[in-house]
DNA sequence: GCACTTAGGGTCAGGGTGACTACAACTCGG
DNA sequence: CCGAGTTGTAGTCACCCTGACCCTAAGTGC
């Protein structure tokens, strides 16, 4: 039996926000300060014990909201880390989940004492082996960017192209030629009757996603594990 | 805490061997019929608890060789699956893994009355939700194929580029053009000397893996989460 | 020697991609 | 009110990859 192995889960959260030198969208990620051994104040993803009456994916929603105050429009498993020496006290094993906010909710965890949002790609040491964990992260974002439709996670239910590419090169790190882009994307999306004016510039038009559109995710766990809480 | 959550490890092995019909490579699993309630005499995917001195993927081997006496030769984490009501009866979270077994391999596990191969794609009703499991590590496997190279695990360290090419065409269940597949896969791989003769026909030369091209795989957790039993 | 079978090299048309050009349509400064 | 500035959107073109197909090479077996 497995009584002496504690189950955990925690996950890494990410919002595009400013960069403080260029201004533009990069990736930030919240991380919370640990007030207790092992580790005490390094920062670590947000996480806890899994209770036995809630799923894998409802104890990481709630571990969020508890300890950022963050609901994410996106939460998905990343990996389970089972290393026996993981923690120095005594065998944790990790359900890791990866999460987008929007921008809106990324606010709702505000900086202090305990939380604090970090540039995904500039961390400090973190606890355990939780920097290993935000590498292997970020890299599922950015692979999964390429080929299904998360992008729209960090966005509203309309977005205009420019921002849906401006979260693609945020992501990706690197510019995207904007015709291109257009032209890649367009397939997948509706467009509406909706224009931006204000602008200094031509208006440019809102889009929607087109849910007939199906991507390849996750196979055949897409519809079968769906949160219980919405 | 989560100390009445019981952690185990399952895996879904995959081996090649002619389909009984069509007498053409296909994917057959093993599974092993459950000797006590619940789900007394359903087959199952092979696994055991996780015990406190092992890592993930240390008690996936171990299970996997003492159910069903396999030696993998590719192993890799599939998912973690942590509905609350899998297992009627308490609180299980299982690890699953996947494996990939050469032919030689899989005779170790003779067929008996514990231990039985099936078709991988016409499975009877398993135990817990272990169906699902199956579903989710087909569709990883074939979707892993078309971009990396675990084709290989189930060959030996030489092959003639047909084997290979039977190796995809049984994992994806269609025919590939030999002379377009030599095109897309010789780059990754370095040409021996040797030919094969023997057979009625022109023989066909012995190829291997060329270490030097890396593919994508699974990013920073390919090397970092050796297996700590090699 | 000839039929047969698979190995392996080549061609060609079509689709997608990146680089680039051109025009459209708004705001703002004068 | 007009032109400059800026971004949105359409289109072109060369290139590469792909699938479909053809052809020759080189063994075995009769």
């Amino acid at each position: 039996m497995s009584a002496d192995i504690s189950l955990a889960v925690s996950t890494a959260i990410f919002a595009l926000r400013p960069h403080p030198d260029t201004g533009l969208s990069a990736l930030w990620i919240p991380l919370v300060r640990r007030t207790r051994d092992p580790f005490e104040n390094r920062w670590a993803l947000p996480g806890g014990w899994v209770s036995p009456d809630e799923s894998l994916s409802d104890a990481a929603a709630r571990n969020l909201l508890e300890t950022t105050g963050v609901e994410p429009t996106y939460l998905e498993q990343l990996y389970a880390f089972g290393a026996v020496d993981r923690s120095p006290d005594r065998r944790v094993v990790s359900i890791v989940y990866w999460a987008l906010v929007r921008p809106e909710q990324a606010d709702a965890a505000t900086d202090g004492d305990n939380v604090r949002w970090f540039l995904a790609d500039d961390l400090p040491e973190l606890a355990f082996d939780h920097n290993l964990i935000v590498d292997y992260a970020l890299w599922r974002l950015r692979t999964k960017m390429e080929y299904s439709r998360i992008a729209h996670a960090f966005l509203g239910p309309t977005f205009t192209l420019t921002e849906l590419r401006e979260v693609h090169e945020a992501v990706l790190q690197r510019p995207l030629d904007p015709a291109n882009f257009r032209r890649q994307v367009e397939p997948t999306l509706v467009a509406t009757e909706t224009l931006v004016t204000g602008g200094r510039h031509r208006p440019p038009r809102l889009y929607r996603y087109d849910e007939s559109v199906r991507l390849v995710d996750n196979g055949p766990l897409t519809i079968a594990t769906p949160r219980s809480t919405p």
